[in-house]
DNA sequence: TTGAAAGCGTTACCAA
DNA sequence: TTGGTAACGCTTTCAA
């Protein structure tokens, strides 16, 4: 049986004074006398009372709490996100109540029906992959609940957004893979259709272009971005006649599984086939030889994308009130590792 | 400026009848009639009414949240604890809220205190790293707050505690690198005095002594579980005259460190020195060698934490009130891999 | 400097 | 079958 709290009308009792005496005396009011403050406090600590913030939400129509959701809570990239949200918004004295989508459209709207009931300050949340019917998102935004998109976002919404350069980091990417003399790169895609894969596809594309090199449509395979998927896709592609010299995959995943196969064939890397993965997943640094990918710093995201709520909601408390959304888009940084760094001839 | 949520009144005055028959109606009360709930979801859906869970808290004392703290999100041994907290809760109708304790005493002190104001429901926490004075959880308990305590826990505390059996996990480890031919097997430790480590060493020991292998202190080696540290201690073991033919670490981490260093120096594992760690960390199955691991289930782990909960929970509403702490010890599994794996002779 | 009272949005009990 | 009302714990405005 839960023990009863202490409330302020406890410790009104206990002194024989005004709940309203009380509450002003806890929250150091200039009107109470400080001899009231002090035996106030101190019966506060005897009675060992705490606020109850439940019924500060009710009062004030907000419940100092910022929803969260992502697809799952233990992929490397979103759980360093978490990290960041949940850092920022300590601070800001607003707590994180964590949702995961399962990339589940059905369990997309279910979460924001939970969070709405909360009754949430604002809501930062990272799509589920295949959803393509934003609608549910667009309520949010008619609410008028502070609504923070990152990484994973949809142009048609009037959000506020913090992701990466998806198509830049490709970019980067593929251009390293040029320099260093590849010619022939193959693309293993995430979901077509998926904006992020769109993009890095965009940039794989582009980068191509840019160095004459002509695109392939069959040098491009679509993945589910698993490490198998990536072994499949790559022992496929090496029955064919003609070998690729670099692999440019869209995630890290295919990248290990490619790397894992090639080095099985004996063929070597990055010598005969150099990789460039993305994401910086851990264990890029870590396997042999060690992996070229793209680091997305989704830890600063999250950061970002909590200050932007911060920064929205003592906005809208004041005049500014209709700003534009923002849109913050990060620079990704190519770490070049092993796999893709050919000895200078 | 946030849009004013409709609520009961709204719908009663819109109708013209009383706030507690539209509460009734909507909760599908056997009092109501069948015409008046067709009425009210009807206008309740016009202006998409939604039930304010902080006032619903308010009333039922309740607030519907699991406090969940760790030391770090990101982590992903945590992350995972947490997948399989919010999993369970989502089901039985729980939102968790997260906090990081960054394995800061105070931190965790503060952290508690927010849960409290929050008046979360239960919590489910992992210690931080060198907490020594656990009085902070003996509070939460005193307030019979349901706590439930996984990974970390101190034997101290009268708390529900779901862990993994760090002796047997550490005993399996040693007595396979026994198994293996090896006999002068060192131990690279994370911080003495935290409970899991000293199991582990525990269980190394007792491995030993089962085997008629003698404990020699200068074997063991404490670390901060980080790859470099692993790396600086295989190092400095290296440049001893007589070298040890395995490492069994307590953490997957510094495992990782020993195996680049030997391999640097053209050390053969597993045969020269086969290495065990511990966590079975992704990378341990894609570094080269792979690594021997044991695997401590941990989205299993934050599964079963919250299923305490919700067990505790329904008991408190009912006869069997003050039910003793539950303590779930799961034995964990050794993932043998390559770096341990010595031919059959 | 303190007190009284209304109100936040529900629920639950009792009366009609 | 429906309505009235107190209560949950706090904040805030106005009055004393």
């Amino acid at each position: 049986m839960k023990k009863k709290n202490a409330t302020l009308t406890d410790i009104a009792n206990e002194l024989d004074i005004d709940v309203s005496t009380v509450s002003k005396a806890l929250k150091n009011h200039p009107n109470i006398s400080e001899t009231t403050k002090k035996k106030v406090s101190k019966v506060a600590r005897q009675l060992n009372y705490r606020p109850n913030a439940i019924a500060t939400a009710l009062v004030k129509g907000s419940s100092n709490l910022i929803g969260v959701m992502v697809p799952h809570t233990d992929e490397s990239f979103f759980a360093s996100a978490i990290r960041g949200i949940e850092e920022i918004a300590q601070q800001a004295g607003y707590n994180i109540v964590i949702f995961q989508s399962h990339d589940d459209q059905n369990t997309e709207i279910k979460n924001l029906e939970t969070m709405y009931r909360a009754r949430v300050d604002g809501i930062i949340a990272s799509h589920a992959m295949y959803t393509s019917d934003f609608s549910h998102y667009q309520d949010v935004i008619d609410q008028d609940i502070p609504l923070i998109l990152f990484d994973r976002f949809d142009n048609s919404l009037d959000s506020d957004v913090v992701a990466v350069d998806d198509y830049k980091g490709a970019y980067k990417a593929v251009t390293h893979l040029i320099e260093q003399g590849c010619k022939k790169i193959v693309h293993i895609s995430g979901n077509m259709g998926v904006h992020i894969y769109d993009e890095r596809l965009r940039g794989y594309k582009q980068a191509l272009k840019d160095n004459d090199i002509n695109f392939e449509e069959d040098l491009v395979f679509e993945s589910d971005t698993s490490i198998e998927d990536g072994q499949q896709l790559t022992t496929k592609l090496w029955d064919r006649s003609v070998k690729p010299d670099a692999i440019f995959a869209a995630s890290d995943n295919p990248a290990l599984g490619a790397l894992q196969v090639l080095k099985a064939k004996g063929v070597k890397i990055p010598d005969d086939v150099a990789i460039v993965g993305f994401s910086n997943e851990k264990f890029t640094s870590y396997v042999t030889p060690t992996i070229t990918s793209v680091e997305q710093h989704s830890r600063r995201l999250g950061e970002i994308a909590a200050q932007i709520f911060i920064d929205r909601i003592s906005k809208d408390r004041q005049e500014n009130d209709n700003k534009l959304p923002q849109k913050v888009i990060l620079t990704p940084e190519l770490i070049v590792r092993e796999s893709s760094q050919r000895k200078r001839k």
